[in-house]
DNA sequence: GCGACAG
DNA sequence: ATCTTGTCGC
């Protein structure tokens, strides 16, 4: 994966909603729903978070079996484009395939704090980046952007996740005191897979530990930049 | 036409 | 996502 070749699938300048929309086309032809992974030794979580008109996406990658920290990179760089739903992937892709590349150790899988499969033509963050990277990836959202499910009530209890008459993911109540997560394939991971890897990750919070990580990671390096830009002011 | 809509 | 005080409940 070159330079030209990653701009080419992220990069949203100078191009139109419509012509974004034929790339997440092309992505999905290429999402592979088996399970593309032997023994899952480690596992990543992505998240994003902004300060002014900056984006700083935060990867973190953990040994599977005891979820503590292998590793801990985040890369920053100028938002190059809006939030417009189903279009998030050309908002964060960037920054995060940035990251990615960047790492020491290759991720047997990882999770994204967003949509999968569960998008309405599929090409939601998690699914289009593991096809474009030929990588296994799940998603986790903390609301539906499209489907219908019923709503589990007691912790542990879950549903599948409903798009006319194809599954396309999972509503988990991870929490006793959270609302439901929703989980979703991104590539490589199967239906049943995505629900056992997250169930796994979970240690008592709403969010699995890979993505809960990296959420709080991506607050810290906004925090230690925004001080850093007070105290030159 | 109206409402919904990941982060 | 981000801003932001108090408040309810285990």
């Amino acid at each position: 994966m070159n330079k030209d070749r990653l701009r080419e699938w992220f990069d949203p300048q100078k191009r139109s909603l419509k012509e974004l929309r034929e790339l997440q086309h092309r992505a999905v032809e290429r999402i592979d729903l088996e399970d593309g992974f032997d023994r899952i030794e480690t596992v990543a979580g992505m998240d994003c978070s902004y300060i002014d008109k900056n984006i700083i996406c935060a990867m973190v990658i953990l040994d599977y079996a005891t979820m503590e920290v292998i590793e801990k990179r985040h890369a920053i760089q100028e938002v190059g484009l809006p939030y417009i739903p189903t279009y998030l992937n050309f908002r964060e892709g960037c920054a995060m395939a940035s990251v990615f590349l960047q790492v020491s150790t290759r991720p047997d899988i990882t999770i994204f704090d967003s949509c999968g499969i569960n998008h309405p033509i599929r090409a939601g963050m998690a699914a289009y980046f593991g096809a474009v990277m030929d990588v296994p990836t799940v998603g986790v959202s903390k609301k539906i952007l499209c489907g219908h499910a019923i709503t589990p009530v007691n912790t542990g209890e879950y549903h599948e996740l409903m798009q006319y008459e194809e599954q396309i993911g999972w509503v988990l109540k991870s929490n006793k005191k959270s609302n439901p997560i929703i989980i979703a394939p991104g590539n490589k991971v199967s239906m049943g897979s995505c629900l056992e890897v997250v169930q796994h990750c979970l240690k008592g919070y709403k969010l699995p530990e890979p993505t809960r990580l990296a959420h709080n990671y991506a607050g810290e390096i906004r925090e230690e930049l925004r001080r850093k830009t007070e105290e030159s002011a």
